[in-house]
RNA sequence: GGGCGGGUAGCUCAGUUGGGAGAGCAUCGGCCUUACAAGCCGAGGGUCACAGGUUCAAGCCCUGUUCCGCCCA
């Protein structure tokens, strides 16, 4: 025996260093460009450049990572993409950040120098989240890691912004976007963040210009009061049916303003009266262009009132809010103020109150984009799953509106739009042009925005392959296989490239979305810094190692339901890995080399079992797999490495390793240890990779990385084994056995070290043969000093009684029998077969149960009857015998 | 206000065409049995949120109620 081999416990650090390293200066994770085997290909969702490692990648990473792995492992030629986004207001921000602790700008550094010195803080932290990622085990074909704002990215972009520019589908104009005042830039609908909270309804009543009397206004906004440019009331609005008056006189401002009516004004909330502001609020902009009514910009982009607003100018725009209502205080004109609860617009870069703000800005039609998307969806040609996300990809897709795609930020692909500084014409070109197109002068000024981040991401599933190259990558490998995300962006991410996707390569991104769970803390809340509820994935990774933890993640992976994560959950699967491991040692101990697999006749009834098992098991984990359900295969594994595995199989053949049973007997074990053990590091490869690398590399009879293995329903020796319900059930009496005489001792509280005598009795000759067969395993597993297996007969006197189908088993406890606590113990086994039998007993007895349910239920639910009830007659029996000898 | 998901053992969750309620952890009792105390053996624990309905049969299908979470407006 080499017991030297493995340590006693599994030691992941070194292990885990020592794997990526040997995986990815041997290419074990690269592509081949073209190649005879099917492709399969996941592009990774590009995390932020700025960002650490979190739970999300974490899961999202596991998922992706196993998927790979097993797509390799069935003979797959595998591309895993991976990259970073340039993630612009948020490097934007990160950089100015530290320019500001250098007591500088971006404005005085101008922004030239400015794009240099976010390029050399990419240079010097860009790279952390990708050494994160290694550290899961990311199978990534590095070498071909790209980032949104190389060269070729860069390229991709500008063509097509240039083609859908030409195609009618971008377009610059004047409209109501989001913008932050705190990164100066506008946002796109979706990067708003609405959260309720508490403010106030402020009444205020506008006088009518030339009659007495007035209408009351209601809003959460007093400032914009000053931007108004009119009153809606709603036609259908009986309480204003009887209006006359024309036009108000907007207060503080003395400005004269029509009441107009609109369909959109909703009667039921405040006076039924809207103020209207059209440079301020989405739907008031929609309301004056239907009436054609001015728009007046009241809050400057940089938070400070304009000069339209009158006396307020200069005024930041909450301060003005407390100046204006004080004011229409003063005026009388303030009729109340209600408390409200409210949904305010946040930017999910920095958090602050967003200002609906009427601007000049780049858009992308969406709509005709949007329904190629919804079809394909439609059409199968991609598949959502699991299928519910599917509806809400559907509705936004639906209720989409045109997407603003231009940042005042300098960090981002530049626009290449040029005006004509003496005719106004804008160019847009794939080279920088030097005259205007239509002029033919030289003054010409680049727009200074940049383009949103996703509208680069939404082209990642192509340019990252090459495009607008025809690269061979991407005639092999798109559209890829799979991606797999969360649903928090859903529509930032996959509908865009969904529609660009279409749009450009004339077909889908991918064929498959499976859209995983998020990842809460242990009482299911979002984890966020500022609730300090944030597990890091390294901490984790730390104490329990990887393997743990991707075992965890995919164990808890279930379609649909979100991820509560503790630390105590990772420590459980953390024993399991060390089970394994400790497995695999004993395995090792007594495999030298490579054992065959020996014919049929040679093995016994475990043997066959543990072969039946696992050939369900690959099957079963293949197909779990394959359906994108991780938590079932997980779960399977887990089952068979411990409960079955561990538990029966390895305590099962020890006494052949020893040597005990003959040599004939010995090999042939060896060889079923060999080949269950050799696929099951197999299966459990994609989920938990460096333990079995680990275990695979001191293996006998195995060459190289386990990467390079066959997954076992493909291997050629796949149809040496079978699924063999006769042996499972000759193992089910086997276990059933000793798990009665185990009970006895546990419920009777026989010293575990004291060998029992033990006779089973049955007339059963299925019952009969494999006990017969395998007394030795009975004895053993049992701790007996004597097993007899007799026909049904005489009972012996002091014995405890345990009742299966088809046996009973008498455990002799001659001197150290407690007959009262035999009692109540037979006592409780019979309560327990009664509740059973009361509802079998039901059915039974219910004739249209008998004349409707199907024969073979019908027949079922006899055979358990007529089991059940044997079992309590023969417990009936003991139990009385035992009675008469306790008095 | 609209939509989606969830309520199953003390906790976290499985439960795939409707047919005898499961796992892990935790709890209790017993064990250093030569792979593993990060372990082994045994045990207890559930009106499947509530109320109706369909069915021979409902955790599962239908209707309503209630609570929690998320998304959208």
């Amino acid at each position: 025996m080499n017991s030297d081999v493995l340590n006693k416990g599994y030691e992941p650090h070194e292990v885990e260093r020592k794997w990526y390293q040997y995986w990815e200066s041997n290419g074990s994770f690269t592509a081949q460009e073209e190649n005879a085997a099917p492709a399969y290909s996941i592009v990774i969702p590009p995390p932020n450049v700025t960002g650490v490692l979190h739970m999300g990648h974490a899961l999202n990473i596991t998922l992706q990572d196993t998927l790979c792995r097993y797509r390799r492992l069935r003979g797959d030629n595998v591309l895993w993409m991976p990259g970073t986004d340039h993630a612009g207001i948020a490097t934007q921000n990160v950089v100015e950040r530290k320019l500001a602790e250098d007591g500088t700008d971006r404005h005085a550094l101008g922004r030239e120098k400015f794009i240099e010195a976010v390029w050399e803080w990419r240079e010097k932290y860009g790279s952390a989240i990708i050494n994160q990622l290694k550290r899961l085990g990311a199978s990534c074909d590095w070498p071909r890691e790209r980032f949104t704002m190389d060269e070729g990215l860069s390229q991709a972009v500008r063509k097509v912004f240039v083609q859908l520019y030409d195609e009618g589908l971008i377009y610059r104009g004047d409209y109501i976007i989001n913008w932050c005042h705190r990164c100066h830039t506008a946002l796109a609908d979706l990067e708003v963040e609405h959260e309720d909270v508490d403010g106030h309804l402020y009444h205020i009543r506008y006088p009518f210009a030339r009659e007495d009397g007035g209408i009351v206004v209601a809003t959460t906004r007093p400032e914009t009061m000053l931007g108004d440019t009119a009153v809606a009331i709603n036609p259908e609005d009986e309480r204003y049916a009887g209006l006359n008056a024309t036009h108000v006189t907007l207060p503080l401002m003395e400005r004269e303003i029509p009441i107009i009516r609109d369909g959109y004004v909703d009667l039921k909330f405040g006076t039924g009266a809207l103020k209207v502001t059209p440079a301020h609020d989405p739907n008031d902009f929609e309301i004056g262009q239907r009436h054609q009514l001015p728009s007046v910009k009241v809050i400057g982009d940089d938070g400070i009132m304009t000069a339209e607003a009158g006396r307020f100018a200069g005024l930041d725009r909450f301060a003005c809010r407390d100046a204006v209502v004080e004011a229409l205080r003063e005026l009388g004109a303030l009729v109340k103020i209600e408390p409200l609860n409210h949904s305010v617009g946040h930017c999910y870069r920095c958090k602050t109150v967003v200002e609906p703000n009427l601007s000049t800005q780049w858009f992308v039609k969406v709509k005709p984009l949007a329904e190629k998307a919804i079809q394909a969806v439609e059409s199968g040609q991609t598949k959502i799953i699991p299928t519910n996300w599917t509806q809400t990809y559907y509705d936004w897709m639906h209720n989409i509106r045109d997407w603003c795609i231009s940042r005042q930020i300098w960090w981002g692909h530049q626009i290449p739009a040029w005006t004509c500084e003496d005719c106004g014409e804008i160019t847009v070109a794939m080279e920088d042009p030097t005259a205007c197109g239509k002029c033919g002068a030289a003054h010409l000024i680049r727009d200074t925005d940049v383009l949103d981040t996703w509208f680069s991401s939404a082209l990642w599933p192509f340019s990252t392959m090459g495009w607008p190259e025809h690269t061979k990558l991407l005639k092999t490998f798109y559209p890829t296989a799979t991606l797999v995300t969360g649903f928090d962006i859903l529509f930032f991410w996959v509908a865009r490239m969904m529609m660009m996707g279409l749009h450009f390569m004339d077909d889908v991104p991918f064929r498959d979305v499976y859209v995983h769970a998020l990842v809460r803390d242990e009482h299911g809340k979002k984890m966020s810094k500022s609730k300090g509820n944030v597990i890091d994935p390294l901490n984790v990774i730390d104490a329990y190692g990887t393997d743990a933890f991707r075992f965890t993640l995919t164990a808890f992976a279930a379609q649909g339901r979100d991820i509560k994560m503790s630390e105590k959950r990772v420590e459980g699967y953390r024993n399991f890995i060390n089970k394994l491991w400790n497995a695999a040692r004993f395995a090792l101990m007594h495999l030298q080399k490579r054992a065959e697999l020996p014919e049929k006749e040679r093995l016994s009834v475990p043997d066959r079992w543990i072969l039946s098992r696992l050939k369900t098991l690959i099957r079963e984990t293949g197909q779990a797999l394959d359906d994108y359900r991780f938590n079932d295969a997980a779960t399977m594994l887990y089952q068979f490495v411990w409960h079955e595995f561990c538990d029966w199989y390895l305590e099962a053949i020890k006494p052949a390793l020893y040597g005990n049973q003959g040599e004939d007997r010995q090999q042939a074990t060896l060889g079923v240890l060999w080949r269950v053990l050799h696929d099951t590091l197999i299966l459990l490869h994609p989920v938990i990779p460096f333990v079995t690398e680990e275990i695979w590399e001191k293996f006998p009879g195995t060459e190289g990385s386990i990467m390079q293995a066959t997954f076992p329903a493909d291997a050629p020796a796949a149809e040496t084994i079978a699924e063999d319900t006769q042996a499972e059930t000759a193992m089910q009496i086997i276990t059933q056995v000793i798990t009665g005489i185990r009970n006895i001792r546990g419920e009777m509280n026989i010293a575990p070290g004291l060998k029992l005598n033990a006779i089973v009795q049955t007339d059963d000759t299925d019952v009969n043969a494999p006990l017969q067969a395998h007394q030795d395993l009975v004895s053993n597993l049992a701790r007996l000093e004597s097993l007899v297996i007799a026909p049904m007969g005489k009972k012996p006197k002091a014995a405890a009684t345990a009742v299966i189908d088809g046996a009973t088993i008498f455990v002799s406890l001659e001197g150290i029998i407690d007959f009262g606590q035999e009692a109540a113990r037979l006592q409780k086994e019979i309560g327990k077969i009664d509740t059973e039998l009361s509802t079998l007993n039901k059915k039974l007895g219910n004739e249209d149960f008998l004349k409707k349910a199907p024969e073979a239920v019908v027949n079922k639910v006899k055979h358990q009857q007529a089991a059940f009830s044997e079992k309590r007659q023969a417990l009936e029996m003991h139990l009385t015998r035992i009675e008469a000898l306790a008095s």
